[in-house]
DNA sequence: CATCCAGTATATA
DNA sequence: TATATACTGGATG
């Protein structure tokens, strides 16, 4: 990737939910990241930086977009992503990813097919995986294509509950 | 259901 | 460059 180590993702802040804080990262082009409550380290504030006011706005998006998906519902808009972390084939997953609308799912396979690599079916759960703003880039709505639920880095009972909370299908 | 293999991108050595 | 891994998918026993 990058070998100059760039300094992306310069403020955190807490998005406090009902299911806990998530944590949103802000790099100088936007959003660049989004953890679930339960993901790693605490919540760490890193208010030693004033916090700009276009960050603050971003974060007042994020985060109603947040509450809006946890109560089930397709938030309106957006905060500007920052992917460039990304590669060119992740970024392009992303991208297909961010077509799914709120309540539908599709399997890897079709997302390799709609970024033009019908074989690259693993390739894409590999990036699904590396997506850094899960929620906003719905990762959670690709299932595998035997209609399981298929695997979730920050840990499947997030997965199931998002697709829950969207009424996408009941999983037992 | 359990394994195994094909095929692709990425990380690490 | 070589090897292991990943949120797969399909075939096989």
């Amino acid at each position: 990737m990058d070998t100059t180590k760039s300094e992306a993702c310069v403020f955190e802040l807490a998005i406090p939910t009902a299911v806990g804080d998530f944590r949103a990262s802000y790099s100088e082009a936007g959003l660049c990241a989004l953890n679930f409550p339960s993901d790693k380290r605490a919540v760490k504030e890193s208010s030693v930086r004033p916090v700009p006011r276009l960050v603050r706005r971003w974060h007042e998006i994020t985060s109603r977009a947040v509450t809006k998906l946890l109560s089930g519902n397709s938030p309106e808009t957006l905060p500007p992503l920052d992917l460039s972390a990304g590669t060119d084939f992740q970024q392009r997953v992303w991208r297909a990813l961010c077509g799914i609308r709120l309540g539908q799912t599709c399997s890897y396979g079709e997302i390799a097919e709609a970024i033009g690599k019908p074989t690259a079916t693993r390739a894409v759960g590999a990036a699904c995986g590396a997506n850094p703003i899960p929620l906003l880039v719905p990762c959670h709505r690709v299932l595998a294509a035997n209609h399981r639920i298929g695997g979730f880095s920050a840990g499947l009972k997030w997965k199931r509950l998002l697709l829950a909370k969207e009424r996408t299908f009941t999983f037992a």
